[in-house]
DNA sequence: TGACTTACTTACCGATCGTTCGGTAGTGTC
DNA sequence: GACACTACCGAACGATCGGTAAGTAAGTCA
């Protein structure tokens, strides 16, 4: 029942922060490169270590994954999804939500974005333990555009396929402006933000 | 300067169909595993082939992936620039080539937009020239919402990023709807029309 | 019939992959 | 000082990777 990244025992405080850059720096490679792309090797290197050591930190290279979807998720819910939890108007939680993401993207290593596509390489127990993570974040889109649809403000949409659609427009951002320098951040987010409630709200 | 898929020398008939059996096979495989995870044994035993008769088609892993994203582009210039090149209405056409997308994605293998991200396998030269292409699809979105300025049709927004959303609107529906099976592709269609054009026309 | 080509095959190459084994330096505990 | 434990390392494992050399059956054309 490990929370998050434990080794086989308990950790030395070193230990602890050298586990933890194992995972963050795995996490940014990967983004990079893919896993598939990623060897051990390389993140051994990246880590300053060799492979088998890396192995005193990690139990598989798809668990790894797992647990960095995992973390990343996590990472989402504190930065995104909790900041916005108590906003009561829909329009504004929303556009929050959307806001936070954005910027998350670049500020934080938000990778569960760019890294969830990744999670083919899981087996599919693993895999629906992300699903699950993902329909609930997206599920927080939808409660929020039915609110939106009960006041009246929705345009007639499908609103499933609007949550994707929300979805991908901020995956897209990372995607293309891959390490966010030289945009203003600001100015990207409130785009994705005017786009996306544009494309659901009704003509005010 | 051969310009598609020829192997060495000149093909007869069934070596041509063979060939092109190779290619869609791969991107096949490719669109489901990723370049990475779709290794020359796999291709060859889907083929129905040695890993060695592979190379009598092609001339190396790399520039299969070349080839392939030089054809699924070729496939969306058929299917959606084309089609839609005429339309003078800068409104109808971006309605039009975002349907026309969309529905090529389950209609033909419009592998170009799921394939797209795996260019950074091939070398700077490649990954350029598919850029261009690229760049000159989303210009063609950038030019009729440009047209739609002038008209005072569109919201205020910046062209290049809402471009971008837009395409990833649609490179999301593949992702998400894995075969297309199961959902209604046209009503799919429309629902990502009005998502995208809502987001930038102004009210009527 | 013989020369040549296409479309493969069998057999193999060196490199790299993820992973494991046995060992060890360092640190804290009794 | 004996013991336990963490945090590694060197060396190797079998498997798989992309790719190649050499050979061959089948067809085309003179």
């Amino acid at each position: 029942m490990n929370s998050l990244s434990q080794p086989k025992l308990m950790p030395t405080p070193e230990g602890q922060a050298r586990n933890e850059e194992v995972f963050r720096t795995a996490a940014s490679l990967m983004v990079q490169r893919g896993y598939a792309g990623t060897s051990m090797g390389d993140l051994a290197e990246a880590v300053g270590m060799t492979k088998a050591g890396l192995y005193h930190h990690i139990k598989s290279k798809q668990e790894m994954l797992f647990q960095i979807l995992l973390f990343a998720m996590k990472g989402l819910e504190r930065e995104v999804i909790e900041p916005t939890r108590d906003i009561s108007d829909p329009e504004e939680r929303l556009r929050g939500m959307i806001r936070l993401h954005v910027r998350g993207l670049f500020r934080h290593g938000l990778e569960f974005t760019l890294l969830f596509p990744e999670r083919r390489h899981l087996d599919p127990a693993q895999q629906e333990v992300v699903w699950q993570r993902v329909d609930g974040y997206q599920g927080l889109l939808r409660e929020a555009m039915r609110e939106l649809a009960e006041q009246g403000k929705l345009r007639e949409l499908d609103i499933n396929v609007a949550a994707s659609h929300i979805l991908q427009t901020i995956a897209g951002i990372a995607r293309w402006h891959p390490q966010g320098r030289g945009v203003a951040e600001a100015w990207l987010a409130e785009q994705t933000v005017n786009f996306n409630l544009s494309a659901i709200l009704k003509d005010s």
